[in-house]
DNA sequence: GGGCTACCATGACGGACGTCATGAAGGAGG
DNA sequence: CCTCCTTCATGACGTCCGTCATGGTAGCCC
């Protein structure tokens, strides 16, 4: 489990991305968080911030889709409303127990540099694609029509996002919980039953 | 129609933050967006840039409160579906007309200051329940149960956002219709049409 | 051992930021 | 006319930023 000096800055760019923003985070704060050293900087991303950022939004991304997998598998009796529902108590677990400050660094470095750069726009828009990705494929799984599939899975995505934004806001957890029980039915509607696959031996 | 110096800074705030985020606006960006004068600054926010952008998230939640009841008015035959996608819509034309380059000032500030700023986040906090307000107005007026039109305009602002950014990041309008979509029935379906309040005589 | 490469250290540079000090117009009221 | 107050103008200050230049260390390969 130890970390290269590099992987740690790109984590250490990712959480403080989701705290302060790609404005507010400075190289000198990545490096300090990660206790690397301050040369490395520009021997490992010569791209500059740009590619540090890059490379931190692209490992959010990745880190997204693995934990849907993660969460996906221990489900009991899975249905896509529970699935939803084991997303956002993700959020809620953090928020309740870390606090507010932290967010989405996807949805911030959208916020910040999508008219800026259009290289870190590109790879927050492939990190959210492999994002969708397995959240559509998991509720194929559980029984969701293909082409319905990749719909709920944007919905999903959007109002999780959505619902992490108006928590922080708030600074409360309330909306998570909103958006799940609305959400929830809709979800387990989709299923057709023929279709559904089941992961254990009937 | 003319604004005093005062009301273009706050309102040139609001749309530097739509496209740069609020670490990446600068105050003399603001008073040269707003032909101002930079040494009204100092004289209308005392405050200092903490100020000037809480003044115009107040400003930005205000006038999307006024967009929903604007819009809600034009619909004929309206029903909660029809709201959403009418809400949904203005952000379409936008994107398509102008382009992707800003998105809603809420998130924006949200994403940058949340754990920062605690007068800029009460204010964010503010203006989302300013906004949500007309729109559980609106889907009550409309036949939804009184508990339930809250827990929906939760949904709805999530859903709305988290497609803004979405879209954003893809430079493609689609997650705003997929979420539409995927949520008019829903929305659509949780009226009570005894409790249902005609606008028109009957 | 010599040379090459990977990695780290440190200081400087030019620019942008938010803020403040100081002062000048310009109209209102006495 | 003089004074007060609102509004605007301008320059400076200190700080922090991203980037770069330069040089040092450590280890591997020939």
């Amino acid at each position: 489990m130890v970390r290269t000096p590099r992987e740690r800055m790109v984590l250490s760019a990712a959480q403080l991305v989701r705290i302060h923003g790609v404005g507010a985070t400075g190289m000198r704060d990545v490096v300090a968080h990660a206790e690397a050293p301050r040369g490395s900087l520009q021997h490992y991303f010569p791209g500059g911030k740009d590619q540090l950022i890059a490379e931190a939004v692209t490992w959010a991304g990745d880190y997204a889709a693995r934990r849907v997998a993660r969460v996906a598998a221990k489900i009991e009796d899975p249905t896509p409303g529970k699935l939803f529902a084991a997303m956002a108590a993700q959020w809620r677990d953090e928020f309740t127990t870390t606090g507010f400050d932290a967010g989405c660094p996807l949805v911030a470095t959208v916020a910040d540099t999508a008219a800026t750069s259009e290289s870190l726009r590109e790879a927050v828009g492939k990190a959210f694609e492999g994002w969708q990705r397995p959240v559509a494929a998991t509720l194929e799984q559980l029984g969701v029509p293909q082409a319905r599939a990749a719909s709920l899975a944007v919905l999903v995505l959007s109002a999780l996002e959505g619902a992490i934004v108006l928590a922080r806001a708030h600074r409360d957890i309330a909306p998570l919980d909103t958006v799940v029980t609305e959400l929830r039915p809709l979800l387990d509607g989709a299923v057709d039953h023929r279709r559904r696959r089941t992961s254990t031996v009937d």
